[in-house]
RNA sequence: GGCUCCUUCGUCUAGUGGUCUAGGACGUCUGGUUCUCAUCCAGAAAAUCGCGGGUUCGACUCCCGCAGGAGUCACCA
């Protein structure tokens, strides 16, 4: 396969979700990895269903994945107009051709007479067939008369990348409407148009449409247009029930995750793997490996369920990687936005200090704001939280006092206030009190962050520093 | 209803006639890593491969039925 032009043909009609995403992803990793070309296909020609703002929303989706296209609204190219509603000259002209070799015609037919064929058939138990009914003369096409299609019903036969061979028989062909009665062009034709007119090589949509395309073959065959490879995409399932997943069914906008502390690389990896998989036992994968492994065949044939925990998963793994392979700074270069308030008066410095020990615990960048609040303002104090530990309800107020006593003059002992003297000094408490790990240091942990969880008290105390420290044991120690 | 597609652990999947007493991952459970939470590590439970027939020495894998699920039958895409 080379230089494969794909393209990915929303419908302006909302944000993108999870559930329609995939038919951006892969022709997309196909247009790389044959070195080809993406468009991006504003398909806007329902008027009704028109939402403003639809296109800047998806435009804003792909980028965020970072599936840059390399004609479209915006950047344009030499395919253009890249949106339907421009083009309405070209179907037209196309239309045309149908017209003059009689494999169109203009339909006079009012719709109340279409819905009485219509009821005729359902009430005989037949299927309707517009064909059936075909107008024996038509007229000259004029504005305001719908186009149809004069089908050649037939078996017709052809492989799909995915589903692989398939046939069907002439019940299913049948004149669909080229041209509405408003003079947009119906999706069945428009696409058709555009794709023969912008070069696309590969269709890939969703399964919704396998069972048109005997329909749409008998267009390539009036028109005398080539077949594009044929790609059906089956559904991504909701997490409930066996229906595909669609914004009823709350799907989530692909950017809402964005916002929830998801990264694009997480995001498009989940995806991407989602019915898919290249063969090996990997399941993460950078965007150029899934550029490399990518293959049409290995879609699988069913649909699959889509699965937030693993999503999470997934993105805790990602955050995990960024960290360990680039640096605190690139993860920390993505963290705006979610820290908590308070966090904004600190310096970046401390801020990647506090990063640099939680990181590995965040499953969302949106964990961040709970989980690190303590380390940019005093937490309220609470004795009953350390009445009440399971470790710590045996020891008596005394010795808790005592304890903490302790723990305040051994720690500002400590010249240099690093994790390594931290360590020392937290274990020279330890043997000589006697106490517990679990006591002593639940007990110091709590004390200084009042939270359910903090990562290693070395790590905590060494990044709160020693005058925070100090003073929430003081705080603490003045109170029980 | 017609036509079409789909059917392996709860979920995503590996598997193209014997190496499958069905492998991996998420999730769940257990244990370990000086407290917690998470990470990480080790381990466990978890699929009579939708059902029924064939073909074959042998079938998750090939064939035929059936059932269930989904999609589609618009001047929506």
């Amino acid at each position: 396969m080379k230089n494969a032009i794909t393209r990915f043909a929303p419908s302006p009609t909302g944000y993108i979700h999870i559930g329609n995403v995939r038919s951006a992803i892969y022709p997309y990793l196909i247009a790389r990895q044959t070195g080809g070309k993406m468009i991006l296909r504003i398909e806007d020609t329902d008027r009704e269903r028109y939402v403003e703002g639809a296109t800047e929303l998806i435009e804003d989706t792909l980028k965020w994945l970072g599936l840059e296209w390399d004609e479209g609204p915006i950047i344009g190219g030499p395919n253009g107009p890249y949106f339907q509603s421009e083009r309405l000259d070209i179907y037209h002209a196309w239309v045309k051709k149908l017209l003059d070799s009689g494999r169109a015609y203009a339909d006079p037919t009012p719709a109340e007479k279409i819905d009485e064929y219509r009821r005729e058939c359902s009430e005989k138990k037949i299927p309707f067939l517009y064909r059936n009914y075909r107008p024996e003369n038509p007229p000259e096409w004029e504005p305001g008369m719908p186009i149809r299609f004069k089908a050649d019903p037939k078996e017709r036969e052809w492989v799909d990348a995915v589903m692989g061979e398939m046939k069907a028989g002439p019940e299913v062909q049948d004149d669909i409407i080229l041209i509405k009665k408003d003079g947009y062009p119906t999706y069945n034709f428009a696409h058709i148009v555009d794709d023969a007119e912008m070069g696309v090589t590969h269709v890939m949509r969703g399964v919704e449409y396998l069972s048109s395309t005997p329909n749409y073959l008998a267009i390539y065959e009036a028109l005398g247009l080539e077949r594009p490879v044929l790609v059906s995409l089956p559904h991504i399932l909701a997490p409930q029930g066996n229906k595909k997943l669609g914004k009823r069914d709350g799907a989530k906008s692909v950017t809402e995750y964005r916002d929830d502390g998801v990264l694009a690389e997480a995001m498009l990896n989940y995806l991407a793997c989602l019915g898919w998989n290249d063969g090996t036992e990997q399941e993460m994968y950078t965007k150029q490996e899934l550029i490399e492994r990518f293959s049409l065949d290995r879609i699988q044939t069913s649909g699959a369920r889509y699965d937030e925990t693993k999503l999470l998963w997934m993105n805790g793994q990602w955050i995990r990687r960024i960290f360990d392979e680039q640096g605190a700074h690139a993860l920390y270069d993505r963290t705006a936005g979610f820290w908590p308030e308070e966090a904004e008066t600190y310096p970046e410095e401390y801020r990647i200090k506090v990063l640099s020990i939680i990181y590995d615990r965040l499953k969302t960048l949106s964990d961040l704001r709970e989980m690190t609040r303590y380390f940019f303002v005093d937490p309220e104090i609470n004795t009953d939280t350390i009445k009440t530990n399971k470790f710590l309800k045996k020891l008596s107020e005394a010795e808790l006092e005592d304890l903490l006593k302790k723990s305040i003059s051994k720690l500002s002992a400590i010249e240099d206030w690093n994790e390594d003297n931290l360590q020392n000094a937290l274990n020279e408490l330890l043997a000589e009190s006697g106490k517990k790990p679990a006591e002593l240091f639940s007990l110091i942990r709590i004390a200084v962050s009042f939270a359910p969880f903090s990562p290693a008290l070395n790590l905590t105390l060494n990044v709160l520093g020693r005058e925070t420290s100090l003073a929430r044991l003081n705080a603490v120690a003045a109170a029980i």
